[in-house]
DNA sequence: ATTTTAAAATGACCATTGGCCATTTTTAAT
DNA sequence: ATTAAAAATGGCCAATGGTCATTTTAAAAT
């Protein structure tokens, strides 16, 4: 009941507002369109007021990357099944992802602009290393269930879970974004459909994990 | 020997002087901390100047991908070997991907930037256009070397080759962002190296392409 | 040579915008 | 009612992409 615990949580209430305010603006825009003025005018404060919860710009955007990253998460989590083999799982996550893609096209985008950032690993600001460990988070599931895998025979064992799931996750990232950027293109000149796409994929990634 | 030719020779002479210092400047500091200014004056022209030959700046950096495609074209048709199987210049050509990105970093975040980049068909500008077209001869070399992979039968017969070759494209792209931009962070939480990364990717791919 | 015409280049100027900070307003403590 | 601290403001600046009226240069015509 402490005014200083108000306060605290009053504080919090208004960076949420202004990160709903960003992520309507960002999702609606994009990043390099959205100005901070407009996320300011969306949440009804001035734009000094933002940079009182935000470093900057750049900082702002990663916040709402870790909203992505952990509905990402959960999602992914939702798409195990206990009873399901690991490399059922495995094609579980992967159509989750391929959903979340599709249908939560503001994080996605902003998951594709971090897998393009480079940062430096001594100084990072405190939303990046944020998401960064959000992002790892993602990695570990893939991680976890290569390693079920092998166990219940369900993945070659000749793969190594930790690299393999770096190598899943950014391939598929990759492949995700092609459908989600160049679909149109695609099918315009190669008259090659999302769904024929997709198929392929998953049936390469099959052949790659079973045991031979 | 007309005045004529001379004059539009010299013409794109400037066009090229002007690519020459815009790709200098992108390369070293990236597309957005690049100033039209700063090209400018490593053209030795004044910035007006660079509109009289470029639409704006998105125009000039897709005209320098475009540069980048070509040489990444040239560079993958020389990784093809007549004798080789066309599985074996399936991976001469990644290798070959693989060092390109390694190699030509400032021609390598161009095409990183493009596959981001989602454009409307009915209304390309020249050089995105241009830029386009380039990127799809890369993708048919890949088309063309699965398909005759089905036919010499060093890659299973199930896989459709454009498809396929989409799926490549796009899962090795994502892979190679990936080593080029996580690498150190990898590296750092999860203790894990290119090489091993590399490897890994290369065994999938051996999995998923070849007969079974 | 001189004048006219066209092509090329210039750089001052504008609008937008990310970020800053001196000042004001609001809230809590005394 | 006064003081102190916290929060918010909005005017300001510098950087920058892009434009355009004017100037400069080169070719053509006389």
């Amino acid at each position: 009941m402490g005014v200083l615990e108000r306060k605290e949580r009053e504080k919090k209430q208004r960076r949420n507002a202004i990160l709903d305010a960003a992520e309507k603006i960002f999702f609606q825009q994009g990043l390099f369109n959205t100005s901070m003025d407009s996320i300011a005018k969306e949440a009804e404060f001035s734009k000094g007021t933002l940079y009182l919860y935000f470093k900057n710009k750049e900082e702002l955007y990663r916040a709402v990357l870790l909203r992505g990253f952990i509905l990402l998460e959960q999602k992914l989590k939702e798409a195990l099944h206990d009873d399901a083999s690991a490399y059922q799982n495995i094609i579980n996550i992967s159509t989750a992802y391929y959903k979340f893609s599709q249908d939560e096209d503001g994080y996605f985008n902003a998951i594709l602009s971090y897998q393009d950032d480079e940062f430096d690993i001594d100084n990072l600001e405190v939303e990046s290393g944020k998401s960064l460990k959000a992002g790892n988070r993602v990695i570990q599931i893939l991680i976890d269930n290569i390693e079920k895998g092998r166990q219940d025979g369900s993945i070659d064992s000749n793969i190594n879970p930790l690299e393999s799931a770096f190598v899943l996750w950014s391939q598929f990232t990759g492949f995700l974004q092609m459908l989600k950027k160049k679909r149109e293109i695609i099918d315009h000149y190669f008259s090659v459909s999302q769904e024929n796409l997709l198929e392929t994929y998953f049936l390469l990634v099959e052949k790659a994990l079973r045991p031979r």
